[in-house]
DNA sequence: TTTTTTATGGACCAATCGGTCCACTTTAAG
DNA sequence: CTTAAAGTGGACCGATTGGTCCATAAAAAA
């Protein structure tokens, strides 16, 4: 029973999930969300709120629509498995011709503001947990197949962790597809296949 | 012949070397350089220059005095030797009671305005040239033990230099000591001994 | 057609950014 | 003692930051 919207919300979001993806969030001006989606600053705080709740919804997208990657992964039964489908999905997700390059989470996460350090810090409250799921998946198939000799659910869980953030840097330093695709295999290489 | 400074450069190098580590170029102001060294803005640009200057004289330092372990690493006589001294140098520099947490070079090459694109892409630049003489000392010394098997040296240095990346996101996310140690025991698991 | 409700454009805000400028001070050389 | 050179403090600069406010526009409900 009013005006209606001159703008899709979808289309929106997707614009805005582009930038806030390449700069992070506090390098992401409202100025640079303006221009990206034609948008005037009225219609987006009236649409979303405000700068930090419109990153949260993309997130939220982001995590839906290029991480769903994750729980098929966490599926698979053996470590080994898991394992090699989180590495697959991350090169993937760092090759995909259409995505900007890196981790949107980790290029917020990294540095900025004391203004932006809650929202660091809840998104290190997700990796965590994501560490955590993977610890026990690892625990539980383990007994499906062995873990490498000498290495804990723990560790394999940190170790993948540690490499897929570390994919995710050096793919915004513009490594290629075949240069991810060497790490993981040459990481997993002790790996016992199932 | 004139007025002598009323501040010892190596001091004021040090401090800012602190805060440009934790928070990387940009997310470091110029209002957290005065406050933290005392000084002026006047006495900062009579002796640096400007921030970006003042910025690759403190890189200069972090890398004589914290990244020298590299030098070292590189001059180990078998693959299996340089990898570990490179993981342990890293966890060491990671779990410094007086470092900030993280690693300057990542922390400003992530994410940022336009303004800074230059910073990065040197710092990237810098970056690359290592992974190359990694990959050069691994082709040397492999003859005086092996890699592990189905590993070529440029799918080692990569996954070595991916793997310093990761513990440096992990370290600055507040990951202990002992979880890098693990890390980078696990890695090296498949890596023969000389 | 009038009223109500929402959307939009743009002016405006204080705070902060890196950087410049200049008056003033302090020292050593002459 | 004068002069020249360098250091210092602080006012000032334009640009940019995220955010607010209000007048106007548009459409559905009455």
């Amino acid at each position: 029973m009013a005006r209606p919207r001159e703008f899709d919300e979808e289309e929106v979001l997707k614009t805005t999930l582009r930038l806030f993806w390449e700069k992070g969030y506090e390098s992401t001006s409202l100025s640079d969300l303006m221009a990206a989606t034609g948008l005037t600053k009225s219609s987006l705080y009236k649409a979303f709120g405000s700068k930090e709740e419109l990153f949260w919804r993309v997130v939220e997208r982001y995590q839906r629509d290029f991480l769903d990657f994750r729980h098929a992964a966490l599926a698979e039964p053996t470590p080994r498995r898991i394992a090699e489908r989180l590495l697959d999905g991350i090169t993937a997700l760092h090759s995909g011709e259409m995505n900007p390059v890196g981790c949107l989470e980790l290029n917020t996460a990294l540095t900025g503001s004391k203004e932006g350090e809650p929202i660091r810090q809840e998104l290190l409250r997700g990796r965590e947990q994501f560490r955590l799921r993977l610890r026990e998946r690892f625990e539980e198939t383990m007994a499906a197949a062995p873990l490498p000799p000498g290495m804990t659910s723990d560790d394999a869980a940190s170790l993948i962790i540690s490499l897929i953030q570390g994919l995710a840097v050096q793919a915004k330093a513009g490594a290629s597809l075949e240069t991810a695709r060497r790490v993981a295999r040459a990481a997993l290489l002790s790996w016992p296949e199932s």
